[in-house]
DNA sequence: TTGTATATAGGTACATATACCTATAAAATT
DNA sequence: AATTTTATAGGTATATGTACCTATATACAA
């Protein structure tokens, strides 16, 4: 039986003879490490016809994981991808699906659930570790509150909120946007309806916990 | 030649997996495998003539490696501690001084090096990766930069900043504080100059960004 | 000990924001 | 076709914040 090729990915020496030793007697072969996600594109762009799936870190140095799985996805469509993570942190579920990663496990997995995941990856499926659901839950739980706070403004007024979170006062931003200073007022006024805060700082809060502007 | 017994600990399999085909066909042998502190803790207490040197990975769930060294420290002065972390961090760094351990090494620390660590801290002596002291230099700016930033601010602003973000006005913070709103508005315009600030709402963002309040 | 920073408080003037109104035209929705 | 939302703009009054001043007591540092 043939052996499916596997590009390993990760700045941890520790790691790599980890999974490499787990991988022992089983019907993966790998076929590269690299350190890094860059060294990894140059290795894939050389060998694309070498390696079926690359198991990758997310966080490296030079280039990490998530940017390597996006090229990857560009480029090569029938190589998978398996991340590999320390934590599960929403913000890292968030990434690795944007990056379209064909999985996403955490590297306390036992070696069952490495070879399992493996196996559905290789058969054009998916795997995502159990513990990263109820994360991966609440985030999809975050992100559709931020989207119904965000959607309680019109883009007008997300538009002038942005310009009162970066200190321009009402009739800087009526000037800029060719208004009269009462309108602006006027949204500024319907924004803390809307919203429930009590005054500017409020809504300055509000737009950075939205994302309109950072602090 | 008798073999020297260590305490592996950490909640990562792969890596005690790593851990350990690292240690064959050395001087060491391990006699314990722990996935957190507070397991290990109890290993320790019923083993304590055991084990002379406990390799432990610093973030680890229930007890992490930090209170773990601590106690060991405290109690049998005899075990000498190895930490080990993904991050050279100068927060993490800071902690393992602290704490006492012996040495401390990135777990991407190769055979050689990490072997050499062992055999120092096993006689006696400590042993801090090379690649921690850049690190640790720039964290430390990093550190500076942001004691600076909240450092020219003294408490009693930093009290009113607080309350300013929180939506209460200069009345108000007068009221609660039993200071006049002239005071509070002293303070106010203080804090603008001292940051550089075009009005409260620059304010409040400084407040969120040196972690004073949340958005 | 002589300055410097801090916390306190007042005056005056001006700038900015907010709370109520009304009103109109275009766009979207029902 | 009728209704609602959105973006526009005005009036008036008040609330809140900011820019300049001065001033005092205390604590801390050069």
């Amino acid at each position: 039986m043939e052996k499916i090729n596997i590009l390993l990915v990760d700045d941890h020496r520790i790691m790599l003879d980890g999974i490499e030793s787990m991988l022992q007697n089983s019907p993966y072969n790998i076929v590269g490490l690299c350190g890094n996600g860059e060294e990894a594109w140059a290795w894939i762009n050389a060998n694309e016809d070498k390696v079926s799936i690359v198991i990758t870190d997310i966080s490296m140095p030079i280039m990490n994981g998530i940017e390597l799985c996006k090229k990857i996805k560009t480029t090569y469509h029938h190589i998978n991808v398996l991340m590999l993570s320390m934590y599960n942190s929403a913000a890292a579920v968030d990434e690795v699906l944007q990056a379209e990663a064909d999985g996403f496990i955490l590297k306390n997995a036992s070696k069952v659930e490495f070879i399992n995941a493996l196996h559905k990856i290789q058969n054009g499926g998916t795997f995502f570790s159990q513990e990263i659901i109820p994360f991966l839950y609440k985030q999809i739980i975050a992100e559709r509150k931020k989207e119904i706070e965000l959607g309680i403004l019109t883009q007008r007024e997300k538009e002038i909120l942005e310009m009162i979170a970066l200190e321009f006062t009402s009739d800087e931003i009526a000037s800029k946007l060719f208004i009269s200073k009462k309108t602006v007022d006027n949204h500024r006024t319907n924004m803390l309806q809307k919203t429930h805060c009590k005054s500017t700082i409020g809504l300055v809060k509000f737009a950075i916990r939205n994302g309109i502007v950072s602090s």
